[in-house]
RNA sequence: GGUCCCUUCGUCUAUCGGUUAGGACACCAGAUUUUCAUUCUGGGAAGAGGGGUUCGACUCCCCUAGGGACUACCA
């Protein structure tokens, strides 16, 4: 049996923006394939540019990753702290004659670049092969590797397969800019190789910038990982998803309602199958999940089977957690919700959690249960409470308060046998007593909402409509 | 323009040369039901197009078309 290097991977977003969910599931497979092979996963924070790169930023990446639970097996490596080791690593490859130094001003580089591209050939600084007497030492200059002219590069991607590139494609990219701090590129590089990452799995849009950074390996005579680029997430109409497809950061996905463990299953499977296995656990899709196995072609956002995978993790979810969820959601929404308040979400939830696919939804199928006396009678029960219903629900209301036991089946038999009584169908009476109970909002079954609200405010809330009615 | 990537039901996917091309979401129909929902049963729905290779292609190769990424001294 070889001995393989345990796996190293990393998830590198740069802080110029929100969290994006594409980012959080290449960030997720990142995690998943480094816990299947018993590796570890790190996290870099690519602030190299400093223009764009915020402090805020940088916490909105960590709060999303920490919401969702994708958190790296070490503290971030800030890759802006390392720029001396990328300047050294540049003096380097310029001793050994891999790189070379261009006085190329920004106005020559726009004319060549126009050369080339009508020439249909790639850029290429007149420094490269520069006359050493002409050189300029009161200039600034940048640094650009000595690309190979001929020959080829593959990329191995384990995703996409070899990719060949000509090396007459690719020009010779800037390590070092003319004020000294280096690239991308380079940085990546010095990065990934310093902190010993073996699997680099990131975005689709990288793949042409893996051919690039193979030649910075090559130049320096390092080893280069596995690379695989998995396609990015698109939006329900194939287009680049975007804030027209309703929400891309992930802290809007959590604004939204959705669980963070349902995100993680529901992204994992957006991209990658395993079978016919549609909700899984974690450790499920850890030992299942193999980076091979991803989906070549991007994937579109579906908001109906999100939808489907959220409710299925409400369903399973715990009655107390969800009640403290729900109760966030009643808050941004104006309702204090007191201890007592929460004690009641904690018992109701349990009600309606099947019908729910969102915490937002589970909020609205709650609010019954926080309405206080007297509720204002709203339209449709309004309409229902014709004085013949009134006087119905008012024996009705005779019949339950001299119910013995306040509980379930009790209840609904008395609810049975009073329509039995009264020679009608529960429908007569039923949407008005729920109209009446619920204040017009949505509530679940009579009997289970009788028990959920109590004797006193269940009696209560009849006696105060059978008054507003008249 | 150049380089590169992608293409199975509406959507996410399974298949890895031989299947009535399977599953899930969504949709439609029926059953259950005191609202909404749930649940159950059934149904329609796919290999972009054209060439090869092969006894046999969704699967391998080529071309076309359509999407997409990159093409910065941004990341």
């Amino acid at each position: 049996m070889t001995d393989r290097p345990k796996v190293v991977t990393r998830f590198a977003p740069s802080p110029t923006g929100s969290l994006h969910i594409g980012g959080a599931r290449t960030a997720l497979f990142n995690q998943l394939y480094a816990r299947h092979t018993g590796g570890t996963f790190l996290l870099r924070i690519e602030d190299t540019d400093r223009e764009r790169s915020t402090e805020a930023n940088v916490q909105v990446i960590h709060d999303g990753l920490s919401w969702l639970g994708v958190t790296p097996d070490a503290p971030p490596v800030f890759q802006a702290s390392r720029a001396a080791r990328h300047a050294e690593v540049v003096q380097e490859m310029l001793a050994r004659g891999q790189a070379y130094r261009d006085w190329t001003t920004t106005a020559e580089l726009d004319i060549e670049r126009e050369r080339a591209r009508a020439e249909g050939r790639v850029v290429r600084s007149a420094w490269r092969d520069g006359d050493a007497a002409k050189i300029p030492n009161d200039r600034p200059f940048a640094v650009r590797l000595r690309a190979p002219l001929d020959g080829e590069t593959v990329v191995a991607d384990l995703v996409k397969g070899d990719v060949v590139f000509r090396n007459a494609e690719l020009d010779d990219l800037v390590l070092l800019r003319s004020d000294g701090t280096p690239t991308y590129n380079l940085a990546v590089v010095v990065d990934d190789h310093d902190m010993g990452v073996t699997h680099v799995i990131r975005g689709d849009d990288h793949l042409n910038n893996a051919a690039r950074q193979s030649l910075i390996y090559r130049a320096m005579d390092w080893t280069a990982p596995a690379f695989a680029h998995v396609p990015l997430i698109h939006g329900p109409d194939g287009a680049k998803l975007s804030k027209r497809h309703g929400a891309q950061a992930v802290g809007e996905f959590a604004e939204m309602g959705y669980l963070p463990e349902a995100m993680r299953n529901y992204l994992t499977r957006l991209g990658w199958g395993h079978g016919d296995s549609e909700i899984f656990s974690d450790d499920d899709a850890a030992t299942w999940f193999d980076i091979i196995d991803v989906v070549k072609a991007p994937a579109r956002l579906d908001w109906d089977k999100l939808n489907f995978v959220n409710q299925q993790y409400i369903r399973a979810a715990d009655d107390v957690r969800l009640a403290k969820l729900a109760a966030d959601v009643h808050r941004t929404r104006g309702f204090d919700i007191s201890p007592e308040r929460l004690a009641t979400l904690s018992q109701v939830i349990g009600l309606v959690k099947e019908a729910a696919q969102t915490t937002l939804q589970l909020a609205d199928l709650t609010v019954f249960a926080l309405g206080v006396r007297p509720l204002p009678l709203d339209e449709k029960t309004g309409r229902l409470l014709t004085p013949e219903t009134a006087q119905r629900l008012g024996r009705l209301r005779e019949n339950l308060s001299r119910s013995a036991a306040w509980e379930r089946s009790a209840l609904e038999g008395d609810i049975r046998a009073f329509a039995e009584s009264e020679g009608v169908g529960i429908g007569k009476f039923g949407a008005a007593l729920r109209g009446v109970l619920g204040g017009g909002a949505p509530a679940p079954d009579l009997a289970s909402t009788l028990v959920a609200l109590g004797r006193e405010e269940s009696l209560g809330r009849i006696d105060d409509a059978l008054s507003q009615a008249q």
